[in-house]
RNA sequence: GGCCCGUUGGUCAAGUGGUCUAAGACUCCGGCCUCUCACGCCGGCUACAGGGGUUCGAAUCCCCUACGGGUCACCA
């Protein structure tokens, strides 16, 4: 530690009066038991948060949590340029809707824990004094370039096809002295403070990525900035500070980082800490012209997790989705597990894909359906009511209305052992029920099949209409419609029909197909049973007549 | 271009030198199931990027090529 280094911190930075040292003792070490994880998702609030950010997030979560750890939510804000207003309440209401609540940090209900502050632009004075410290060790420099100077090393640079960047013999003010240092601060020359990279990159350094195994890389030789000239640090500094002090075991991040894994692990050398173990995240990819890419926030409206919600795919159904991609066994044990929380699953950090992983929709729905069948009816209409209420007010006040008959009627086949599956997500309930209430009712497509004349078809309902009864057991109900086919000239079972088609009109299936269409003004749909049952006989009564009606 | 990472069916993927004439899931196509649809069940289509090694033996290890992705900022 030189009298020149010391002069040159105090220069730069002499607003700066706690020490480096004083900090690290506000930050003791954390007391976990043995194997337990320390993990963080640190989103900077620019935008929407990535349905690609979730996935990062809920590993990490998954990480701490099964190791009895600590997972928190750290803001990342040190570009003021990209910040967006109510940015960070975006990504954390984002988060929190689909259930990754933080322990620490940024929870549901406010900032928590005795290693914040968890926001990076409150943490100024804390980046300096570690800044400040590495000017006196010799270790950082302040520097002059400017951004034009920067423009034409680079176009240098490129021209002598060597790397770009400010290193050796490019870094220009790597040894500037005291007096030079004053006299271009006195010119009000602005500057940034870069790091004295002490790496060669001739040397390789190694680490073990958590994900993706032994990775291997030349060492940084790169003054990289560390504080801006709005003496705000650049994130690669941050991280290696808050990391440490807030006592990261584990960085789970994208994958984009991995080529800055070197400048980190230099930092953490230089700063004296012992740098976590990184575990880097392949991204999530979406098909385009049968190549693949990253998901966009532009052009992709399923990038966005508030797709999701507006869609109404319930959290459950997200995360679900996304523990699939994860771990590829989890649909396994999930099929094993039918009704267990999946906290109980094993997440397995090294199961993780090592390519990144299509989205595919289609697969989010088929999850989704499984997820919403396995819900208890109650549940189904509230999470459906919830989405309503903002997205198909219609719908919500007839929800409302009568709670009990729409929550029956998301109950019919539920309790089965085999459920239903037809809702993928809140916005499929409409259609779902949509015959169930008149006000929605859709009677455009009532037509008969092709093989059933209108003759046939009033003389079907006027033969039902005769032997209904509301009181009927299913098994009644079911062998009154047989009762009606031989009279008509349809066969009373299927096979009797198959065997002998000609002999036939057709079939008790086209029998209750008829009904069906009277009914609901559908050839499909669920239990036709419990749909009466529900309906009421006046209603039943009142839609087979004026069907009827309808055909003569 | 430099440096990294990756490449098993349409998609997600299991697989870590022999049990791989390669699992499972989604999609698609058949079939079955005392009403339709859905569910479920049975069956089917479709894959180790290419080429060299190493080895008695390779999807698995090594090398090269191709392709895909990432990154090279006073952005994170």
């Amino acid at each position: 530690m030189s009298v020149d280094n010391i002069k040159m911190a105090q220069l730069i930075l002499p607003d700066v009066k706690i020490t480096a040292q004083e900090i690290l003792e506000k930050y003791p070490p954390r007391q976990l038991k043995e194997g337990a994880m320390v993990t963080r998702f640190a989103p900077s609030p620019t935008g929407f948060l990535h349905i690609g950010g979730l996935f990062t997030a809920m590993v990490n979560k998954r990480a701490a949590m099964q190791s009895d750890g600590v997972f928190y939510i750290r803001i990342e804000d040190t570009d003021k340029k990209r910040e967006i207003e109510d940015g960070v309440k975006i990504v954390i209401d984002g988060l929190n809707a689909f259930g990754i609540d933080a322990d620490e940090g940024f929870c549901p209900d406010g900032q928590k824990g005795d290693y914040g502050p968890y926001q990076q632009s409150q943490r100024r004075d804390i980046y300096r004094a570690f800044v400040k410290q590495l000017m006196e060790k010799g270790m950082a420099y302040p520097c002059f370039l400017t951004e034009q100077e920067l423009s034409e090393i680079r176009a240098e640079q490129e021209k002598l096809k060597v790397n770009t960047g400010i290193y050796g013999k490019w870094a220009k003010y790597r040894d500037i002295t005291v007096d030079e240092a004053q006299k271009l601060i006195n010119e009000g020359k602005s500057f940034v403070v870069r790091l004295r990279s002490p790496g060669d990159p001739q040397k390789r350094i190694s680490f073990k990525d958590a994900i993706k195994g032994k990775i291997e890389m030349p060492e940084n030789d790169q003054d990289v900035v560390i504080l801006k000239a709005d003496g705000i640090p650049t994130y690669h500094f941050a991280h290696a500070i808050d990391d440490h002090l807030m006592g990261t075991t584990h960085v789970i991040r994208g994958d984009e980082w991995i080529s800055s894994a070197p400048i980190h692990l230099q930092l953490f050398y230089v700063l004296g800490f012992k740098p976590p173990v990184y575990a880097h995240v392949s991204p999530i990819m979406k098909e385009e012209n049968g190549g693949k890419r990253k998901l966009s926030k532009r052009k992709d409206p399923e990038a966005a997790v508030g797709y999701y919600y507006e869609q109404g795919y319930p959290k459950e159904s997200v995360m679900e989705y996304l523990m699939t991609i994860a771990n590829s066994n989890y649909e396994d044990w999930r099929k094993a597990n039918q009704k267990e929380d999946n906290k109980n699953f094993p997440f397995n950090l090294k199961k993780l894909s090592l390519s990144g992983a299509l989205f595919d929709l289609v697969k989010l729905n088929d999850v989704s359906k499984n997820a919403i069948s396995i819900m208890p009816a109650q549940k189904v209409f509230e999470l459906s009511l919830e989405w309503a209420k903002q997205y198909d007010k219609q719908l919500a006040e007839l929800f409302e209305r009568d709670r009990q008959y729409a929550t029956e009627i998301l109950n019919i086949d539920r309790e089965n052992k085999k459920p239903r599956k037809d809702i993928a997500k809140w916005s499929d309930v409409r259609d779902y029920v949509e015959y169930m209430y008149d006000e929605i009712w859709d009677k455009s497509e009532m037509v008969l099949p092709e093989n059933i004349s209108n003759e046939d078809g009033i003389k079907i309902i006027d033969a039902y209409l005769q032997k209904y009864n509301p009181e009927h057991t299913k098994d009644e109900w079911f062998n009154t419609m047989k009762e009606i086919c031989e009279p008509l000239g349809f066969a009373s079972e299927v096979k009797v029909y198959k065997k002998n088609p000609d002999a036939y009109k057709g079939h008790v299936g086209d029998i209750s197909t008829v009904i069906r269409i009277a009914l609901t003004g559908r050839k499909n749909t669920p239990d036709l049973y419990y749909i009466m049952k529900l309906l009421g006989q006046d209603k039943v009564k009142e839609r087979l007549n004026s069907f009827k009606e309808k055909l003569s």
